[in-house]
DNA sequence: GATGAATGAGTATTCATTCAT
DNA sequence: GATGAATGAATACTCATTCAT
């Protein structure tokens, strides 16, 4: 966690400090992100920056707890219009914001990517909870599935889990590079271009096979 | 690619040092992969090691290239016991030989991750054909599929060799996860573990969920 | 030498910095000892430190200062019940009132040592003090025993006075580490294991010895 | 201990990087001194530093372990004229020959109080061996000479020891500061000038001091 | 008088790559 | 063809001290 300095900063100037960070985690991978290049680009001392954070997870790990939080506030402004209880409608309105929130905030994805798939030092308590990931809230939505008869009883819960966590978390980027965007295009217009026909479309298909494959027969 | 003198190597040496690449490569993020590790593992002059590669990329890119050659191999040695032109049997095999190779040669595997997943200065063609890797060869079978009138025709392709693809990428780490296998167990018994009854269910159900969420109804 | 507003403070705090100082100093060399360690413990701020004093090694001199003082009060509260002019009484008086502060005062006494063996930026003028230290003490009880016949009138009283001063300094070392008293015990209980009769032993075998070495034949 | 591409150089570069190390250790404090000067006052990489030495520490422990083997063989060239088993005549001859050693290799001396008084981490062994020190060979000798009737029998040989060992370790110190020698004096002239009179009275003086004081009475 | 953020030169150490032998 | 010493820019991180508020 950064330190009460960081967080006593003048708001301009915390802010200013964040965008770097993002730039430089969102771009590199966390090994070769370097400290020495984001004091520069912030324009501060070397040492203000060890006044922040503990040291460089430190700072990593402050931005991945931001993605987080910045994730749940997207997900949380996104109405979700779906019967209470329908497992598929529930899972077209997650993949929606999921999806939704990386054309919005590409850095901010990019960092959960890496917190995910890299090997980076975090407490223990943080890595737990990047592993558990979404993969216990499928799990969780299956077996009320299964029992609800809405989910093919013969149905292996963890790996229905993982398939939907594994399509889930890679569609974004599917979408991205299937639809050409430059990371700068993102930025100027990700959340519109998301909104897109092809766009609804295509999640429209995915959700459409999951629900075909994962329902009783 | 490495250079002549590398192949100029008398086979015993060559192959020694393969071992130690894949090795260190496989064991670590390519960033943090050491030539100095790599020499002293297998016994040769720091010079060596540039007379035969270009540079450390070289190195991983003709581990990468024996990767997929291997896996070529391995899974053109699988008899595909299925009818000629059925959708289904061919992913089902697809998906049984392909896993089948991560846990024969968990190393290799890993350097195919690796590839997909790291930032790793190669050639620009080789990254491309990273890129492309086997969702060409879903499309195509999905479009042959939709012809035959076996897939749904409403379906985008790429989507649904995005689809397959990120499961089958996936499914080899998750089942290994899941059954709780050391690095040690794979290399002892990896595939004798994969050819067990759970394994094979775990396969066959993902198999079924795909069949029905992709075929015309 | 500290500055107005030190001693200017109130008592109550002028003494916790003291006490804090007094940690910092005598549990780290004085190159690791850290000006922030003492501001975090002491609970004030960077920037009043820089108000109190010149810089880190004026508060060490400030130390040093202290400790001085400190032991010419505990040395004088030791009663010499010996024969004015004794020499041998009083080097048996100076040794025990001297271990036994350090026994009593650990801290005190590992300021002293510092000052005399490492290299810390202090004025030349504390310097040359802490050079000369209590060897001109000794040589001039030294002089006065040889013009009174008590020692043999060949000594070099300078070479005399250093093995003094070299037992002197280092008999509490060596009494600590031969008992194997921890810190802990010293704080404790540090005035009574000190009054040990095998403590006393080994002081009056030390008198002993020099007593025969020096005195006239 | 330095790797073998130390041990490879040349030996004229390999001694100019020894001197510039004794130099580097002799005037700095361990933890004062610089890789950074070394290097650039030895006019080689960073790299090749460590590729010289395992560390810093590694770089003083070669140092420390020349000076321990230049003493050894400069003390054995001294002829030990004693009779075989004079107690007093051997300490003669080893305070002699030490105290000779310090003037004519003042740095290497200094190299072994660092080793002794300051806080370097050396593999234990190595601190084991510099802790024990020439205590255990003094401790030995008084032993014998209290069987021998030679020490009053009274002596506690490791009170002795201490005495002995605190004299002999410091009497350097003291002859050089005394005689005020400037370190260009002593690489000038160190051994010839120790071989004054005046030197070698004091070291009569000494050694006389410590015979009768310990001596049987 | 008190504060604590800002500073930046400093530290030891690493490592892919080159090149003279 | 083989060697392995030499390179130096790069890394994360520290800490006494200053200074604006």
């Amino acid at each position: 966690m950064p330190k009460d300095t960081f967080f006593n900063l003048a708001s301009d100037k915390r802010e200013a400090i964040t965008n770097v960070l993002l730039e430089e985690f969102a771009h590199n991978e966390y090994k070769l992100a370097s400290v020495s290049a984001i004091v520069k680009k912030a324009g501060i001392a070397k040492g203000s920056f060890y006044q922040y954070f503990e040291d460089k997870a430190d700072a990593f790990l402050y931005l991945f707890q931001l993605a987080m939080q910045e994730k749940m506030e997207f997900m949380n402004s996104i109405p979700a219009d779906n019967v209470q209880g329908d497992l598929f409608a529930n899972l077209r309105w997650m993949m929606e914001a999921g999806t939704s929130f990386e054309f919005s905030n590409p850095n901010y994805a990019q960092i959960g990517y890496r917190a995910v798939f890299e090997d980076i030092p975090l407490p223990a308590e943080t890595k737990a909870l990047i592993e558990e990931g979404s993969r216990g809230y499928f799990k969780e939505q299956l077996i009320q599935g299964i029992s609800s008869g809405e989910i093919d009883p013969n149905l292996d819960a963890d790996l229905g889990a993982f398939i939907l966590e594994s399509t889930f978390n890679n569609i974004g980027k599917h979408l991205m590079g299937h639809f050409s965007f430059s990371p700068t295009d993102l930025l100027e217009q990700g959340a519109a271009a998301f909104a897109s026909a092809e766009m609804q479309s295509a999640l429209d298909q995915t959700i459409n096979i999951l629900e075909h494959g994962f329902k009783a027969k």
